[in-house]
DNA sequence: AGAATTATTGTACTTTTTACAATATATTTG
DNA sequence: CAAATATATTGTAAAAAGTACAATAATTCT
């Protein structure tokens, strides 16, 4: 038994940390969230929100823990994506993280760097600063996977406003598809599934024709299978 | 820095491991292979082929040596698929795992027990005994990721000898989706995809009319953006 | 009042999906 | 060797879904 634990302390030193990647959406495109770290390594270069797990917590609620601590951001939607392992990928030591993106109506969150993070800003997907350690990779992997969940999951609508105009879903798809769709087709594909429903309202304060508001109806959706395909 | 490297260490005493879900397909549909464990924990139980990862190998190619190592398995399709977090699924500490899943060709392999692997079987999907730690949650979670990806990922072929019958590969669909298909739509629809070709050869052997055998055809696939979708 | 800006709608054609059953080719059995 | 058994193979018509394409409507701005 003693023989035991001393071999297994060679597999206890590593670390695992968590990255998110936080996607946003509004008129200019989809924008993903970054901090500004103050602290080693790579101080002072912005990169995905993430930290060090601590033993003892479980590994959800530290991905939603530690994206609280340097964000301020919380009860959103979060998924686990991939983990990354390379060895050399931390210069403290071996480090495996575990990526999760998540998905925010931009227009109800206002990120605020804290803990060590020293500043928090959106940055256009295709406009994105040199990231340290993997931090590229764990980017592209996370728009990937966004581009591929969109077409058969209705993740659109954690990154649109609760009431949402035809135009803005119809632009928010082309966004993330980088697509054309023309404008009849997309209505009434959209329109004839049913998992969209008028709401009266229209909307207000625009210098041109107001748009229908519309909003998304999760339970038809669900019924109709629609853990399922929009586009 | 010396205050820096203690805190580290409270982080650095975690460990990792693999779990691989390795499913292969014969005609009695579905399975999975299972190692009975000969080490602590769980001495003797049925579980998934997995073990901790040394911190100075990376990530993938730990998926694959210790699956070999276990079995004697290799060169197979395989691909990370969750990392499993939750504070005590392991008796000797925060092990966190990462899960693989692996599809082979059945008949073009013989796993053997080695390393402390008592044992090695197959077991059909319908039929599992009970396993240790999550080990459940994970071959479901691989289950499910199966049926999603068959659909739009020509991953079957993997499972599939090299020459097959159409009957052999409408089969398959049918039992990883668990869902019927009309026999003349189904080879309607695979053959005028254009993803498999005919060989020119025959089913030999059999007790009734022999069927003609088709190959995928990868390259054709990939041009028709079938990295992309088949049913 | 006219210009500018975005919102909204329909139709004909093509492609894909669906429902459905009879015949063909091999082996085994009496 | 004829009949039984077992699986393989094929077509068509009707319905549904997808595609290409452009004119009109409702606001604000000048």
């Amino acid at each position: 038994m003693k023989n035991l634990k001393k071999t297994l302390k060679q597999y206890f030193n590593v670390a695992v940390s968590v990255d998110n990647v936080v996607f946003g959406f509004d008129a200019d495109g989809l924008k993903v969230l970054l901090i500004s770290r103050g602290s080693e390594p790579f101080t002072g270069s912005w990169a995905l929100p993430g930290d060090l797990i601590s033993p003892e917590m479980d590994l959800e609620y530290s991905a939603e823990k530690i994206l609280k601590q340097l964000t301020g951001l919380d009860q959103m939607y979060m998924e686990q994506i991939q983990t990354f392992g390379s060895v050399d990928r931390h210069p403290f030591g071996r480090v495996f993280t575990i990526a999760y993106f998540a998905l925010i109506k931009v227009e109800n969150y206002h990120p605020q760097a804290a803990s060590w993070a020293k500043d928090v800003a959106w940055f256009k997907v295709t406009e994105i600063p040199k990231l340290p350690f993997d931090h590229r990779d764990i980017l592209e992997y996370a728009r990937r996977l966004l581009k591929n969940r969109i077409r058969t999951q209705p993740l659109v609508f954690e990154l649109l406003p609760k009431y949402f105009t035809l135009t803005e879903l119809h632009f928010i798809h082309e966004s993330i598809l980088e697509e054309e769709f023309d404008v009849r087709n997309f209505r009434k594909k959209i329109l004839s599934s049913g998992i969209i429903e008028e709401t009266g309202k229209m909307q207000k304060n625009v210098t041109h024709r107001p748009a229908m508001l519309y909003r998304y109806n999760a339970a038809k959706a669900k019924q109709l299978g629609f853990e399922g395909g929009i586009l």
